[in-house]
DNA sequence: ATCCTTGTTTTTAATATTGAAACAAGGTTC
DNA sequence: GAACCTTGTTTCAATATTAAAAACAAGGAT
């Protein structure tokens, strides 16, 4: 026994009741009227009841045939409304796309990715607005946003697409001066802090199983982590930020991953994009493009 | 090119998307993986789309995949609704089922409806009310009415179950010393005339050209039809009626049908019923059986 | 009684679907 | 970094489903 029934057959069924007959039906969609009268039997042995009170000359619904009459109008306007979002989203992604993000993951992460965008669709163009700002994504008409941690506002769509964490990072020489570098000397070394609104007091850090606040008494601060990462690749101390920030220069070997199992907490990345019911082509093809990417 | 995807192709996305992973589907549902991949392979084609990109290890909807993921859910609920209250209709019907409607059609139409019915399902009993005043469908507890005429509330479902016409009566013995009766003639004859609020002054009749108001004086008026058709019987006039009443005693050749050309308009008869998601069976299988009986 | 139109059933050929097994590809382990 | 494991895809032969044409049946109208 088939578990489900043939939208086709709820459909044809549909056509049958709407005109009344299956000759009707049979002649305006080019149907044989035999696989009409196959179909429609298929339904009712389906639902194991009769739908459909017919003779030659006329036609009642019974009750139950009228139930599915309704729901499976409800259904194929659904399935329509996919065709249709479907069809919308094919078109050719063209025009102005505008995005904002945060500096940082911006920089590091969203250029790259925006670069290739625009390589393999030319018709799109974007403009891209980095900042630390909380930005309005209605009012200043922004197609989307990449934002980092959790999210609040909800009347929007959002999408979570990566995330990462924080690590610890020194300079060469530091490293190779102070090693072994172990969790609990990690305090009576000189540090580099962030400020974004107070200055960083401590760091909370974890591995698998357990979390540890370490009090710092940074030799630098800053607002700005490229400062502190310069300040790290110059030996002053020990850096704390996001992985991604330090990858290029992990890379390069100026700068040193340490203590790799301690980090913090998952940060969370996500699009955000206000809902419509059919969203752009564009938006579309750019969010699915990051996840490929990410 | 399919017009439709097949609803088990949605059911299975879903499920894959809801596990994250093919195997766990496959080891869960008994489905070969190699199923699972090409219905959704087949559903990919159909929208002509990426809908999951994926790989050994991940998986990721694109944009379009999310979108149909949603209608998906929403399709298959629908489904499932409508197999729902299939089997709650294929329930054997049984209990009391109370029915309200007019003495005449109720007299004459419903009543030997009403017994093939209780015949058939020897667990349905009925509780059979003809009145002639509006009831309360909710406040006296019925579970239907079949009412004649254009209905005015909407707060119920209703349904169409037939429809008649009043025609001209008369006599044996009148039929033969009047004829030839022309409709011109009519309103120089005797008369029957019927009371509801008022008394009747005209008759409105109609033919498939013209419509005619025929003024009447009529010989007798009575509230009740059958006293009308009675005398008719006994030749006293001519009566103008549902021609259902007078079915028996035109089969009987006491009462003949004149002018047959002319009637009224057609007059609805419904069945009103307390909406409810779930119609209970007894209700459900009665109303289909008034149907497939008229 | 005959004819016309409608819905159903049968038949046969074409088409689609199925699961097993081989294959390919990411990731992990040692 | 080589061997292994798990996962998703493809291939292939057997099986099942589907479709249209034609014969059939049945209700109304002439």
């Amino acid at each position: 026994m088939e578990q489900y029934p043939s939208i086709e057959s709820l459909s044809l069924f549909l056509k049958v009741v709407e005109a009344g007959s299956f000759a009707k039906v049979s002649r305006q969609n080019r149907i044989p009227k035999a696989t009409l009268s196959r179909k429609i039997t298929y339904l009712e042995e389906f639902y194991g009841s009769q739908l459909l009170i017919r003779n030659t000359r006329h036609m009642q619904l019974t009750e139950i045939g009228r139930e599915i009459h309704n729901k499976a109008h409800t259904i194929l306007a659904l399935i329509n409304e996919t065709q249709d979002s479907v069809t919308k989203t094919q078109e050719k992604p063209n025009g102005l796309l505008r995005i904002t993000a945060g500096v940082e993951y911006g920089m590091s992460v969203v250029t790259p990715i925006v670069n290739s965008f625009l390589k393999k669709y030319p018709d799109v163009n974007i403009e891209l607005d980095l900042t630390g700002r909380k930005v309005d994504l209605i009012y200043e008409n922004f197609d989307l946003a990449i934002r980092v941690g959790p999210l609040d506002d909800s009347t929007f769509s959002m999408r979570k697409i990566s995330s990462f964490r924080y690590g610890l990072f020194v300079g060469k020489k530091f490293f190779n001066e102070n090693k072994p570098i172990t969790i609990n000397k990690l305090s009576t070394l000189p540090t580099l802090g962030f400020t974004r609104i107070n200055r960083q007091k401590s760091w909370t850090i974890i591995n698998k199983l357990e979390e540890k606040k370490i009090e710092i008494a940074p030799r630098l601060f800053s607002n700005n982590y490229w400062t502190l990462l310069s300040a790290a690749k110059d030996n002053i101390g020990i850096v704390y930020l996001p992985v991604f920030l330090a990858k290029k220069e992990i890379e390069n070997g100026n700068i040193i991953p340490i203590l790799s199992d301690w980090h913090s907490e998952e940060i969370p990345v996500s699009i955000i994009y206000p809902s419509q019911k059919y969203l752009s082509s564009k938006v579309r093809h750019f969010i699915d493009f990051v996840i490929s990417q990410i």
